[in-house]
RNA sequence: UGGGCUAUAGCCAAGAGGUUAAGGCAUCGGACUUUGACUCCGACAUCGAAGGUUCGAAUCCUUCUAGCCCAGCCA
């Protein structure tokens, strides 16, 4: 199942452009705006960038998209590096849009000089009321036809300072009654007093992202510009100001399907949103899908890649179930995690007929389908915890493969035991459970006389380890029926239990382990010397279904 | 309604005139099992619709229908 790639359409144009020597080697590059975090969907354009400079024996760039320093922050580069360098994407070389600011403004004035751009005095709502709309063309500004001298020392005087911010705009002069809304006239720079994180204060002038990304891909030799689907409409602009500004080298755009999750709160303005609004709990808040989020709840980069491969890179947009995800984050995990014995929702088990003061150290392996991951020392007492769920006090039909009064079943790696009383407190719950064990039927013994009523993991109280267990569950219900979510946030979607694991186990911030028959966990940052905390990256598969009779 | 796109199973997604329309996820059976996990077997589509071209079409043509994007001095 892993590795799996789908075939796409951009291999194919790679394919093409390489053996027709249109390109010797191939140059692609994620263009990012640090003005928030990354999350799932832009995993597909990182890794898939990234992969096809790999597989093609190109070079991968990472480069910062900050042309507009209102917006912008360095937390974010910072941020957005950091999670690029987890998924394992290692760019060849890093740049920001704002090392080229000089050089655009120098392709700025090829524009003006050929009169194909000029400075503009309309204000916003002018600039607007004249574009016309989806089905009226626009009309042509009244400052359309100033001359070349004029429209240089105009700009000039834009880059200069001389003009208050939103007083002047330096515009293409394209056609202002073409259908593509993009091609009327665009402004190319505006007037913004702001500092910038990258170039301080040097620039009172910034160019839009129309002009700016094409430039920037000609000028980093970029030979297929991957973008969203959105910006097809752009495209004809794109070519434009490149074949224009007379770039030597010219890129391609190609456009693919944004990747969208069902149910899930995905798009950068949403999940600030929600961050700003403290619905959740940053942007590494493990409900998040965001990278950091997706980090923090144990997810291995390498499952990322996996969803991505499998999903290609269609025209074509729909929405992609997370299960898909989940069962490679499963198939990452299965033979590399420790699988180990934790109990969430505990019930303590008194094992009568075993002497009080006996402790016995049993031998387990770590990984059965793994032996390179050894074995662990698990301790057995005449008091262990068993899951809840473990536990019904009269076993409900022939399909119960658990623990019920009067029924034998299997502590794992132990012996049999069987439950013969319970005790319950003021609210009907039960507190414990009295029980006897068969000491001839421990584990490793040879055994066969009889089945047991199924096999279950318990933690030895005298030696447990208490542990707070984070259980997530979507964040919001229906998020894509178009309601805002503020009124959808899950109030059950973050679920904290106070459990234990077994006592010879000391794991590491970001260790993921398997609780054996529950699910994949993660120890979390906010583990501290009094408690242990984890979160649970995914639960395991389970066929099981309580059946009523 | 101007322009640009998309449409293959419950969800993704290959397929670019010619074997029984890949594969994954999900689901449903069944085998195995010291995880109701894993693994293994099995089931699960005539390709948005209607016409047409062709010996032959998901693939070509025509006309429809549905959905998405565009009217920031955002990216």
């Amino acid at each position: 199942m892993i590795n799996m790639e789908n075939k796409n359409f951009i291999r194919t144009i790679i394919e093409q452009d390489l053996a027709s020597k249109k390109h010797d080697k191939i140059v692609t590059r994620f263009p990012p705006e640090p003005n928030g975090l990354m999350h799932l969907g832009h995993a597909r354009a990182i890794v898939m960038n990234y992969i096809l400079s790999k597989d093609y024996g190109g070079r991968f760039h990472l480069r910062f998209d900050d042309t507009n320093p209102v917006k912008e922050d360095t937390i974010f580069v910072e941020g957005i590096k950091k999670d690029i360098a987890w998924l394992g994407c290692h760019w060849d070389d890093l740049y920001y849009a704002s090392d080229y600011f000089d050089q655009m403004y120098q392709r700025a004035l090829v524009l003006v000089k050929k009169g194909m751009a000029y400075v503009c005095d309309l204000s916003a709502e002018e600039i607007k009321a004249h574009r016309g709309d989806l089905k009226t063309h626009g009309i042509d500004s009244p400052y359309r036809n100033r001359s070349i001298e004029e429209n240089l020392r105009l700009f000039e005087a834009m880059k200069n300072g001389a003009f208050a911010d939103g007083e002047k705009v330096l515009r293409a002069k394209i056609d202002m009654k073409s259908p593509n809304i993009n091609m009327r006239d665009p402004i190319i720079y505006r007037i913004q007093r702001a500092h910038h994180h990258n170039t301080q204060d040097d620039w009172c002038i910034y160019p839009m992202y129309d002009f700016a990304h094409p430039l920037e891909d000609a000028i980093e030799g970029i030979t297929h510009s991957l973008c969203s689907l959105e910006f097809e409409d752009h495209r004809p602009l794109y070519d434009w100001f490149v074949k224009h500004t007379e770039m030597p080298k010219v890129p391609r755009q190609i456009e693919f399907g944004k990747l969208k999750i069902a149910n899930q709160v995905i798009g950068k303005r949403l999940i600030r949103q929600l961050v700003d609004d403290h619905v959740v709990e940053g942007w590494d808040d493990p409900r998040l899908i965001t990278l950091s989020g997706l980090r923090r709840r144990g997810v291995p980069p390498l499952a990322i890649h996996d969803f991505v491969k499998a999903l290609g890179l269609p025209k074509s947009e729909g929405f992609t179930e997370i299960s898909m995800l989940d069962e490679f984050i499963r198939e990452r995990l299965k033979m590399n995690a420790k699988r180990i014995h934790a109990v969430i929702d505990p019930i303590k088990v008194i094992i009568t007929n075993y002497p009080a003061d006996k402790h016995e150290v049993l031998e387990a392996p770590l990984n059965r389908e793994n032996e390179a991951l050894g074995s662990r020392e698990l301790t057995f007492s005449n008091t262990v915890y068993i899951e809840r769920d473990d536990f019904l006090e009269n076993k409900p039909n022939k399909k119960w493969k658990r623990l019920s009064l009067g029924i034998e079943v299997r502590l794992m790696h132990a012996y049999f035991i069987k439950a013969n009383d319970v005790e319950y407190d003021e609210n009907g719950l039960v507190t414990t459970i009295y029980a006897t064990y068969d000491k001839e039927t421990k584990s490793g013994s040879g055994f066969n006389e009889r089945k047991p009523n199924g096999n279950i993991h318990f933690v030895d109280a005298k030696t447990a380890k208490p542990a707070e267990i984070r259980l997530y569950e979507d964040l919001v219900e229906n998020v894509d029926d178009g309601r805002p979510v503020e009124e959808k946030i899950n109030a059950d979607s973050k679920q904290v239990k106070y459990g234990f694991i077994e006592g010879g186990i000391n794991p590491e911030v970001e260790e993921t382990f398997q609780f054996t028959r529950l699910g994949y966990f993660t120890l979390d940052k906010d583990t501290d010397d009094q408690r242990l905390v984890f979160n649970r990256t995914v639960s395991l598969k389970s066929s099981f279904k309580p059946k009523n009779k």
